[in-house]
This record gives C-alpha cells, sequence and structure tokens, in this order.
DNA sequence: CCTGGAGTTTACACCGTGTCAAGTGAGGAA
DNA sequence: TTCCTCACTTGACACGGTGTAAACTCCAGG
C-alpha cells in the first residue's frame, strides 16, 4: 500500500489526471491508453468503463492532495471567522485543479450515475464543511438573528463553489487577493448583518 | 417576418426547445428530426451543423420571450438598488429554463467555438446589465467608497448566476422567496458597507 | 409541360465506447 | 526444461452519434 507503488492502476490515473489537468478537455479512452503507454484494451483489464475509471481518478486525485488535511486546517480555525477566511483560501488555492476536474466529469455525470453520485459526494463533503463552519459562527454569536445554520452554511456553500471562482477569477480577470478579500468581506456582511 | 410564421426551421427550433426544456440532456439530431416530423437529413437542409442549429435555438429562445423587454423593466426601476432587486427576480424566474439551455449548450460549447461564443455573448450582455446597475448604486452614492464599480459588477453578475441559482433552489431546496431575499440582502450588505 | 425547391431514403466515412477471441511473452512452479 | 498463468497486445466487431453524398419523390409556379 506504499503511496509510490507504480502499478499499472496508479500508471492509468496518472495519465488520465495529467490529461485533465493539461486542460485537454475532450479525453478519450484512446488518449488516456497512449499517455499511459498502454493499449487502449488494457484499461477495460482494471477499470470496467471510463466512469469507473474517472471515478477512480478522483478519488486519487483527492488523495494525493491531502484533501482531509486541508479541511482539518479549516476545523483548526480560532474563530468560526477565521474558518470562513479558511474556506475562501483553500477554495482561491484549489480551484484551478477542481475546476478541470468538474469540467472532465461534466459529460460524464449526465450519463453514468454512478460518475454523479461520485461527484455529488464530493459536493456534499464541501457542503458539511460549510455547515461546521455556519455552525461554528452562530455558535460564537456572530449570527443574525434571522438566519437560520442551515441558510448561512448553503450560501457559503454556493458562493464559494468552484464555478464562483472561475467566473471571477478565470472569465473576469480577478487576481487571488481580489477574490479572498471581496468572498470575504460579502459573506461577512451578510452573515454577521448590520444594514 | 410574423412571429407565429410556421416554418421548417421554426418547426426545428420548436422541437429543439421543447427536448431541451423537457429536461432530456442528450439530444440527438436524430432526436430532434423525430420531434419535428423531419428526416435527420432535413436539418442539414437548414443549419449546417448541431452547433449552428443550437446557435439558433438559444437566439429563438431568448427572442420568444421578450428578454430585451425584461432588462427594460430593470433600466426602469426608480433607484439602483431596486434595479438590483429586479435582477435577482429577473433570474429567479428565468433560471429554470436558462438551466436547461446552458446543460445542452456545456457539451457543444467545449466542441465548437461558435457556440462558445454565443453563449459567451449572452453572458456578456448580462453582465452589461450588472454593470449599469453597479453604475446607479455607486451614482446613488449607495456604494461603499472602497469598491469599483467593476468589482461591484462582477460579483452582481457571478452571485446571480443561474449556477448558484441551480445550487441553492435545486440542490439545496430553496424555495424562489429564500433565494430573492437573500441573495438581495447578500449583495446590498455587500455593497452598501456598514461593517 | 417541365423545372426547381423541399424533403425523403439509403448509403457511406469517421470516431468513440465497450466486448470478444486469439495470441504473446515473461516469470514462477514442478 | 516444460508448463502454466497472468498481464497485456492485436485485431475485429456491434452500436450509436455526426456529417456528407447521391438519387428519388412530390408539388407549385412559370
Amino acid at each position: 500500500m506504499s503511496s509510490e507503488e507504480v502499478t499499472t492502476r496508479s500508471r492509468i490515473l496518472q495519465a488520465t489526471l495529467s490529461l485533465i489537468e493539461r486542460g485537454n478537455v475532450a479525453i478519450s479512452m484512446s488518449t488516456i491508453a497512449k499517455e499511459a503507454g498502454l493499449s487502449r484494451q488494457a484499461l477495460y483489464l482494471t477499470f470496467a468503463d471510463k466512469a469507473d475509471l474517472f471515478i477512480a481518478a478522483l478519488r486519487f486525485a483527492d488523495g494525493r492532495r491531502g484533501i482531509v488535511q486541508e479541511q482539518a486546517c479549516i476545523r483548526a480555525a480560532k474563530t468560526g471567522t477565521d474558518a470562513l477566511v479558511a474556506i475562501v483560501d483553500l477554495q482561491a488555492r484549489l480551484s484551478p485543479a477542481y475546476k478541470r476536474l468538474a469540467d472532465a466529469f461534466e459529460l460524464l455525470r449526465r450519463q453514468d450515475a454512478a460518475a454523479e453520485k461520485a461527484w455529488q459526494d464530493r459536493q456534499q463533503d464541501r457542503l458539511e464543511g460549510c455547515r461546521i463552519v455556519a455552525a461554528r459562527i452562530s455558535a460564537e454569536g456572530d449570527l443574525r438573528a434571522d438566519l437560520t445554520v442551515e441558510a448561512a452554511a448553503d450560501l457559503i456553500w454556493s458562493t464559494t463553489s468552484s464555478t464562483v471562482w472561475d467566473d471571477l477569477v478565470v472569465k473576469r480577470g480577478w487576481n487571488e487577493m481580489n477574490y479572498r478579500t471581496h468572498l470575504v468581506e460579502l459573506l461577512l456582511s451578510w452573515l454577521k448583518g448590520s444594514s
């Protein structure tokens, strides 16, 4: 179970992620096979189908970055407000790579229920993180009285999505600094409420 | 040029939109032809290719709803703040149909430059609307001093996207009322700024 | 009458996915 | 050494999607 072990499986996953991260959008099984130095058929010896391969690639990518560890950092923040900053921060750092993965999954999700589920599970994890932070802010008395923790979590979750990141940073050319400060301001002014 | 005229072209476009709005995601030329009561080849007599057809369908949909008229309503609002409410309101009403169109375009945009451009043009129109509203809010002295009109417009634009609407209303089950009040609060508290 | 336009059928080339059958080659066990 | 097995290769196929082409039908207008 050494993480450095080079199995055929890991070579395929590496090749897949390499293609995804290179921004190559239409990725065929042939392309992946070529990238991994294998025949197209060899992919089907390890993975049931394309969706199966991509789901494995998703988990592989999550494992390679320390997603769990990153999320622990959010939990370790001193206050709920700091945790919110950490969420925005994490999103600013991870979104470039995430966006590519999301794009690669876009086609597959519509056709394959398992791929859709894998993607939703991942979103669910992020939502769970947002919920915890919203609960902390509430517990610390920083949440406007007329907001529920649920509503706060949902809105934090949706505004810190990689789609919004893409709109602002990629499409509108914001730099990372602007993204972080403005998103934190946006959410905090709403959560704490004073107007 | 009667808008009620039933040409082959309009029958094809109707059929296409009907399939898109029915939530049918994988739409093939065969399916459209069947829906329109024509042979698959007939589609190619009117449209160069699938992207061409979908771009026409996009414009057709925009024309059928009075998009231009709707946007005039935003301009007609008494204050910049009212205009912002109108934007959120419009988005709440149009997003269900928009989201379907966006999904149908998702696949095409990656492959066809013209389809990508048509979609971007449309996004650009909405951004332009946000810019005008941001400028009005600024002119009326309601914009926080440390915010530029550009930044305000960008953030209004990205948080009122149909993706955020989908996240909140479809995925998180918000009702229209919640979506509208919370989004307006979110944006106004940030724009006017007091914390 | 006959011509052209709109639409039809049938066929093809090309590509992507997924399956199948037969072959190869290297390493381990007897 | 021989034999077996496992991982992998090659080549073929069915299926479905896009886009092109040729030939046929049908009908209205000159």
